[in-house]
DNA sequence: GTCTATATCCGGATAGAC
DNA sequence: GTCTATCCGGATATAGAC
């Protein structure tokens, strides 16, 4: 999952979509402009427009490159060949990273607050994200318990939906109020999966 | 902090809050106009201004009139009286509202993702509801699991922060998905908070 | 307190030249 | 692929009549 496949210099066409996924962590989809893109990429609107004819089209492209990235990640040996726990160590630290970066959320956390004036197209495409991102999780929780390193009660499932939407809410509350705030939380989560 | 102290007909002014807080948390702060509030309740935009000069003293009295319901709310003898577990029951009751309405989002929930993008104004009333709101949830988690009728590890503030983020974003996943989401997420919240 | 009318600006989007 | 130029709609906001 991480965020430049490419090394230097990407085309046009994925910087555009790099920036716009910026600019949309940090204002919002109703809260960004091809203006804003254009301005920060050097070039007119009307050339965003060539590669992404509709906002909805530049908006649903971000959701789904993340979709890939998530799927293609999951599915890495480098990931694959850990612990349950370790695989958890490293969802977490994807979460770690929005924090540090000056995004400080997530796209989940990003889209739900005006999920309602998305296009439809965008809706679909998170939900299949969000819906991909618990599984995954589910499975890890899971296979942790199993094996006796991470500890839980209730189904994987729910425990997995639970500790997403908290890690979505405590990324929105560093924005909100400060770093400190996401850490709290994070430990507490942490000290609740990983008893010793 | 019940949502009409007001029983019948309130004056415009009430009126124009009560919609706009309703826009706000379905749509967004950027995403709802004054035009969309003056359709709905049948006047002329210009109207709105006179009584909200601009969109910055409308969402900040929002936030403030709720600031006023929260703290009168904590303090009012049908609350303190009760004991802690029932206290909480009480606040998980206020977000059980919330997922009824069609709103489906807190306060809090519904800022977050754009808060870069609010007034200035805004953004301090944010984070003073959101420091009154845990700081309220803490008092209560302490009592509980002094009296021995709630259970958590860690300390008080970071469980409080945890619970609260937890709820924003199980409203917003309802709102992504389906209630069947909320609920999940909701009972795994109990199960860990009240054993027996 | 609400109206009409209007100013100003910015957003998404398209046409056609280079 | 990117530019200039332009259309259109919608948003916040104000002035002044009623």
């Amino acid at each position: 999952m991480s965020n430049q496949p490419e090394v230097l210099t990407p085309d046009t066409r994925t910087r555009i979509l790099n920036l716009a996924q910026q600019l949309l962590l940090e204002r919002g989809f109703n809260a960004f402009s091809y203006q804003h893109i254009a301005k920060e990429l050097g070039v007119k609107s009307a050339a965003i427009h060539y590669h992404y004819p509709t906002k909805e089209d530049l908006g649903t492209a971000i959701i789904q490159r993340q979709r890939k990235r998530l799927n293609k990640w999951r599915g890495l040996p480098r990931l694959t060949e850990l612990q349950p726990q370790q695989q958890l160590e490293a969802l977490f630290e994807v979460y770690l990273e929005h924090l540090r970066s000056e995004q400080r959320v997530c796209l989940f956390g990003s889209l739900a607050a005006e999920f309602r004036t998305l296009p439809e197209a965008m809706q679909q495409e998170l939900r299949l994200l969000t819906r991909e991102l618990t599984e995954f999780l589910a499975g890890v929780l899971e296979a942790g318990r199993a094996a006796g390193t991470l500890a839980f009660k209730g189904q994987p499932t729910a425990k997995a939906a639970q500790v997403l939407t908290t890690l979505a809410g405590a990324l929105q509350m560093a924005r909100v109020h400060d770093e400190r705030q996401f850490y709290l939380i994070f430990e507490q989560l942490r000290l609740e999966l990983l008893p010793e």
